[in-house]
DNA sequence: ATATCGATTATCT
DNA sequence: GATAATCGATATG
């Protein structure tokens, strides 16, 4: 059963993106839906984007209408569209004015499992189909129902929120970090961040090879 | 088990 | 008009 968890207040996100990235790691991602059930999931794999001064960030070429959240106070969701078809989460790092942010990648999931697969649009034939849900920034958000519309710009460090993070006393072990994949400037630095051997990490099917 | 490919649309230049 | 921080299907060894 999942312990009870604490938000992460502002000062936790109001640092530079690799560290908030790197201790993100473990921290339990929340979705409460008006009547429905609690989803739940821990975080297994983020990766960190240095704002202005990463050619992959949105953030790059500056502020724009989509990145807006980026450039305001830490702890908040920006959300974006991508392949005419996915949203990807991101949370808002350091201080207002400064671009910094950490996508979520994959999360493993804690409670709300079944609804998870009802927002997926899938059947759970067993435990291994678990890894479908939320393996992948695309298929997370799927899971969670988080849109642009509904989630940009949503305070994760309220409870309040129906989208927040949590911190539910976890110490994760085993910290890999690798190069950021699905995109091709800056792609030498290592900012991704993942538990290792964790079964729930994107890329591989079967991440035999961590 | 790994590689390649097409879908689909908000956002930006 | 071009692009894209993905996914799922298909092909191949």
């Amino acid at each position: 059963m999942m312990a009870p968890a604490s938000p992460l207040d502002r000062a936790f996100f109001a640092r530079r993106p690799r560290r908030v990235a790197r201790e993100l790691l473990g921290k339990v991602l929340v979705r409460r839906e008006h009547g429905g059930p609690i989803l739940a999931a821990r975080i297994v794999e983020v990766e960190a984007y240095l704002g202005e001064q990463d050619p992959a960030a949105h953030a790059a070429a500056g502020k724009t209408l989509r990145n807006a959240v980026l450039f305001g106070p830490p702890g908040h969701a920006y959300v974006y569209f991508i392949y005419g078809s996915h949203y990807c989460l991101n949370v808002s790092c350091e201080p207002e004015g400064r671009a910094g942010c950490v996508l979520f990648r994959a999360a493993e999931p804690l409670s709300g499992v079944e609804r998870m697969a009802q927002f997926r649009g899938i059947e759970l034939q067993g435990p291994q189909d678990w890894r479908k849900l939320t393996s992948g920034p695309g298929r997370l958000c799927q899971a969670f129902a988080i849109t642009r519309a509904r989630d940009n710009g949503c305070d994760l460090t309220s409870p309040a929120s129906s989208l927040w993070i949590g911190d539910d006393g976890f110490s994760p072990r085993g910290i890999v970090l690798t190069p950021r994949i699905g995109i091709v400037k800056a792609t030498d630095q290592p900012l991704r961040y993942l538990l290792h051997g964790n079964r729930f990490v994107s890329g591989l099917k079967r991440p035999s090879k961590l």
